[in-house]
DNA sequence: ACTATTTTTTAGATATATCTAATTATTTAT
DNA sequence: ATAAATAATTAGATATATCTAAAAAATAGT
């Protein structure tokens, strides 16, 4: 039986699998909030069920069967995230704690009636794109607004949906996806970014920035490409 | 932590305790497809936990605490039905198997926003009645279809939600809550009940008819009450 | 009232996922 | 290259909810 505690570890390793080439035993403890015992006690049996390929003192990979569980889990989020916000007007600040513990108890029923009422949506409310039901994900190139230099405009994708304030503090201030932001100023070694939006200005420390994702080329002023 | 398993034991014992007086180990363990032992050992847990009343070899009774848990079950429960019908399209007999799953998993906000939704509905699609926040139920007065005479009209009020194939039988045949009934003939010895409904009729067995619950007057002819 | 049957409880085992503490392996720094 | 630091694993314990098999208590039948 694939219990809840296996999805939340695949789901895991699939998202630090996306970042780093390497997963280690660390980073999954640190994001599921246990120890390093207990996960090196739940890859073993995550191994015997042949959903990792699990080298001890190496790293992890996911095999074919455990990425498809994972995309799963993470469709179910998603999905969850914007019905949550269409359907039943939860706040962007809101959606993902609740979307956190449905995810593993929806039915496949539940998942087709959500995505047939939103109309098979690509990204949730906070830009990040759903994996379709085979697994496919609608995958783009974004850089932080921590990495755009002065003078860029640029448009807002995607942003972090773990901490609320940090969603709520956003949203007072209009930053959504799809928004454009203009770059005026970057302070050196990491210093606040002073950007414009929708006319008011703001000063964004780089813990705020980097969670904040944007289209890596300037979204006017660009040559349109020549044959 | 109050566990699933908690939550599906009180509400078990709840139901239980709405029809008998004297709830038995038996029972429970039948319900919840539990061996008897396992239910001993819960239960002297949950008496611990200060949510029944347990006198060994006797029986179980809910406290006030454990009464409260078992009415917010039976709301999500009920409220979920309710919604996934109305705002999935969910058919009547699909909704009772996830409805089964989420209730233990839905937060506040989420059953706050199915009412608010739905217009603080009373009654399931089945016609269970809906407690209110605070655990108070719309109970009505209502008999067996089985028990009934022939030459009575009747008003379909509530229906058994757990069997599937019952449901789709019965959506078949067009008898929901709040559809009339005409009762035509009663064979003896429990034997079929012969019906008309719409128009149409049929014959129904002892363990059908004892699976419908309708009003215990006549609904028509009755005289009003006066003053 | 005593026996037989049914119901309930106890005793002891299992499975899952976690923990702490101690050990082993790998990596980094001088 | 060896010591120090970091990372991963093992060993053994805990907690939860379940099970089977056996014993004890309550109920029913003659």
């Amino acid at each position: 039986m694939i219990t809840q505690s296996i999805q939340d570890y695949l789901k895991v390793i699939y998202k630090l699998a996306v970042n780093r080439k390497q997963v280690n035993t660390n980073a999954i403890a640190e994001r599921l909030g246990v120890t390093q015992a207990s996960v090196t006690s739940m890859l073993k049996k995550l191994s015997e069920l042949n959903l990792i390929e699990y080298k001890p003192y190496y790293g992890v990979e996911l095999t074919g069967g455990g990425e498809k569980i994972a995309l799963e889990i993470i469709r179910h989020h998603r999905l969850l995230e914007l019905y949550l916000a269409e359907a039943l007007g939860y706040s962007w600040d809101q959606v993902h704690e609740e979307a956190e513990k449905l995810e593993h108890h929806i039915s496949e029923e539940f998942e087709d009636r959500m995505a047939a009422v939103l109309g098979d949506p690509d990204f949730d409310p906070h830009g990040a794109p759903i994996p379709s039901k085979d697994g496919v994900m609608q995958e783009r190139y974004l850089v932080s607004l921590a990495s755009v230099g002065a003078g860029a405009r640029v448009q807002v994708k995607q942003v972090s949906d773990h901490n609320a304030e940090l969603l709520r503090y956003l949203g007072k201030m209009g930053i959504y996806p799809e928004v454009e932001i203009d770059v005026l100023e970057k302070a050196p070694f990491g210093g606040p970014l002073h950007i414009r939006i929708a006319g008011r200005e703001h000063h964004l420390g780089e813990s705020l920035t980097n969670q904040i994702w944007v289209t890596p080329q300037p979204a006017r002023d660009e040559p349109e490409a020549t044959s």
